[in-house]
DNA sequence: AAAATGTTTGACCAAATGGTCAAGAGCAGG
DNA sequence: CCTGCTCTTGACCATTTGGTCAAACATTTT
């Protein structure tokens, strides 16, 4: 089972699809809620066979996980400290929001994590996800510094960021239930409404 | 097992127990990932015991839900369309952020409940919080044509004041970890910067 | 203090759960 | 075609799960 390059054919496809099958049922129910029938179920293989591929239930969440955290974090990532602060930020929200339109269990996924208590990624988050987050905030607290930015808290805006935008993923359903008869732009409208946020708070 | 009023003190004080232990557990796994062996065992009760006051695993979850439903939406429904605009967006996001600080548990378990796609709470949502919110969202939207807030989508302008609020509690592990070694003073600079946030928003 | 009512629980049940295993099916290289 | 390997699964297992029940224990009412 090795992480790094799946050996044959067979089980690149069958991990991947177990790996699929998995996010969707652990993104809805998390951990202790999901159950290995209903991933094998969902993934149209045996119990079993996925036992072969992977060593318990926790490794298949472990393993969702650890891919997840390092795409997740790509877009604070690629904020460039060199860039133009209020476009910086900005793009930043925009890519961030797209990621909780097109990879919404993705971002329950974690939530339901962060949820429950984190167990399986609190060194993580004390880890990587800490580091980067000082790093950028250091980066926009200099912003702020020069003028580039109005007086803001660094790593409250960083929340804020990370809870606006995953909020249009994490609680689709009520969000979709509220504003029901409204025309089906609500993608468009987040945007547009995120903008003008950051651009009103950021603008010195 | 009279909702209205519980007849004897020990009902009272039992029903009142478990509702208690089981707002722990459900609000840390979700209805799925909890048992009513750990809930009974949290209470100090036995299994048989708890279901002799609700007849069901699922009743026990109801009963907290709507019990929460109301007080979650007291803040929201008394924002005053006579009052001050910015003022009353303001106290209401203050309101709600004590709210997420008091009682973070609640904040996840209904956080845990909408993730999970809301099955059990779907009619509420349609029903008193859907009516609610487009009664506030009209007040809003009178507002900002009046000219007294700049302008803004009021739907998400609703939005972006639970999601902002509610992280603090939902992702209460994450924020700790990242602010780690930092003072403690995180509800008042969440606070502080909350206000700055909505007041820059909403200044016409 | 007896009768009636309310409360508690040990023992139990059927179904579901995470996980094992041995045996069979499929497939690649010689 | 045979050999050795990868892949698949039915049958199984111990434990946990939501829930039942009758019998014991408390408390209140008469």
């Amino acid at each position: 089972m090795n992480k790094a390059q799946p050996r044959t054919r067979i089980q690149r496809k069958n991990i991947e699809t177990i790996l699929e099958a998995a996010l969707d049922v652990f993104s809805q129910y998390g951990f202790r809620g999901s159950t290995l029938d209903q991933i094998a179920k969902t993934a149209g293989l045996s119990k079993p066979n996925l036992l072969y591929y992977f060593p318990s239930k926790e490794a298949i969440h472990v393993a969702l996980l650890s891919e997840l955290m390092d795409n997740w974090l790509g877009p604070l990532r690629s904020m460039n400290p060199d860039g133009d602060p209020i476009p910086e930020i900005l793009s930043y929200v925009q890519r961030k929001l797209e990621m909780s339109r097109d990879f919404p269990r993705e971002s329950r996924l974690f939530a339901n994590e962060i949820i429950q208590g984190a167990p399986r990624i609190e060194d993580a988050i004390k880890g990587d996800l800490k580091t980067l987050v000082d790093d950028k905030a250091s980066v926009i607290s200099k912003w702020v510094s020069e003028g580039k930015l109005a007086k803001v808290d660094a790593y409250h805006l960083i929340f804020s960021i990370w809870s606006l935008t995953q909020h249009y993923a994490d609680f689709e359903v009520q969000v979709a239930l509220v504003l029901a008869e409204k025309n089906e732009r609500s993608h468009e409208d987040a945007s547009l409404f995120l903008t003008t946020l950051f651009t009103r708070l950021l603008t010195p």
